[in-house]
DNA sequence: ATCGACTTCAAACACCTGTATAAATCATAC
DNA sequence: GTATGATTTATACAGGTGTTTGAAGTCGAT
């Protein structure tokens, strides 16, 4: 059993899973060649092959490393966040989220390769719900339900987590035209992506406020 | 000059436009092939190269069609919303678009391919800013200036708009992930896109005003 | 040094795609 | 009815795609 073999192909395993990341990510599953691949990573066109059985092994296992990375970056908000007095928890997710998704110093292959999912979704989308998105719900939930003063079951805890979600999601998601209808030379800077940040977290706080003085409607909760 | 025949051709064209519209906005233009536009239109494999020059031709004016009907359906919502009072005009304004944008039994084609090339864009994008977005963007605008008190140079103004019809078009754009973490059998029937409506508004007008009591931080406004 | 596994390589295959072309068909105008 | 121009048809082409294959190479264990 010559295990050391292994270590070779874990290389270049490693580095066409790197690259087919950011390719994935920036043109789409299907706007992207095995050849520009195994170009990119400097291995032969059959290596697709080799190691992942055919194109879209190779991207399932590209989805799979996003989810795990998008599990693991927001575990990593809500552990960086937790430990504070619930209004400033959820300014300090909305501005770390916010940073995530639009600082253009981040790496974001997993981001766009997310919303890429999100909006068109491969059978991979499962990977991404059930190893990304699931993990956390519980976590997000309770960071709006404190806020709300109800537990999970209150249907207004992930409408407002939705409202909250989906503003920082939509800033991603429409940046391409975001960037067209803003001035020229408009850039998300550091200190831009914080002023959004604020606007954001005070909009929903406050959204937040005034359905926490309101009856809740029964109805239906997430699956989980 | 035999303009006749000109009659013959509107109608496969026709025919070709409406038949790629709907495929373009499901599967995406590179997922769509002129052979199954062509057959699914019960036209000839060379009608598209006939009637628009290429695939590009003929998805430049599908483009174009959804720009139109974009602007004509934003148009129409704030036309049926203007004569109320600005509280109304923000409810009936959220409950409209959603309801466009969520209700199965609308046709949404045009949402579709809209949200697609948000996300992703073709060259043919600034199509839909230029035709569909930028024209009603100062109505938009005039919508929340009002109930914030200021007027379109407050950068709070496309701050808030955004943050509402991000709301709105989260829920759009990310359904299929929605309808997957949702219980079994869920569907955004009417009643499900009032209550979300509902709660949009709420948590948006609480929103807009809570800033509307803050001073604005200067800051840069829209292309226009 | 040799064996045997794992890995890489170059080449080829079969398929599908958008596009072009020339013949056939159609509807109208004279 | 025939000529004319617009439209449709069938077919062919050139390029690119994912995948396969068998040979060559690599490297550690014996």
């Amino acid at each position: 059993m010559p295990e050391t073999a292994v270590q070779l192909d874990v290389e270049t395993r490693q580095r066409l899973l790197n690259v087919a990341a950011e390719l994935f990510a920036e043109h789409g599953f299907n706007h992207v060649t095995i050849r520009e691949i195994c170009q990119a990573a400097g291995a032969n066109l059959a290596a697709v092959n080799y190691h992942f059985r055919d194109k879209l092994g190779l991207y399932k296992e590209v989805v799979q490393m996003a989810a795990d990375a998008m599990n693991k970056f927001k575990a990593e908000i809500l552990d960086t966040v937790e430990p504070q007095p619930p209004e400033e928890r959820l300014r300090g997710y909305i501005r770390l989220t916010l940073h995530r998704l639009l600082d253009p110093h981040q790496e974001s292959w997993m981001e766009k390769l997310i919303a890429r999912e999100t909006t068109d979704p491969t059978p991979a989308i499962d990977l991404i719900i059930e190893k990304g998105i699931k993990p956390t719900v519980e976590r997000n939930g309770r960071m709006v339900g404190e806020l709300l003063g109800t537990t999970l079951d209150d249907p207004r805890v992930w409408q407002c987590f939705l409202s909250v979600q989906g503003q920082c999601l939509f800033y991603k998601m429409s940046m391409p035209v975001t960037l067209r209808m803003a001035p020229p030379g408009f850039q998300y800077t550091s200190e831009v992506v914080d002023a959004l940040a604020e606007h954001v977290y005070q909009f929903s706080l406050a959204g937040i406020r005034a359905l926490a003085a309101q009856p809740a409607p029964p109805q239906m909760g997430w699956r989980s």
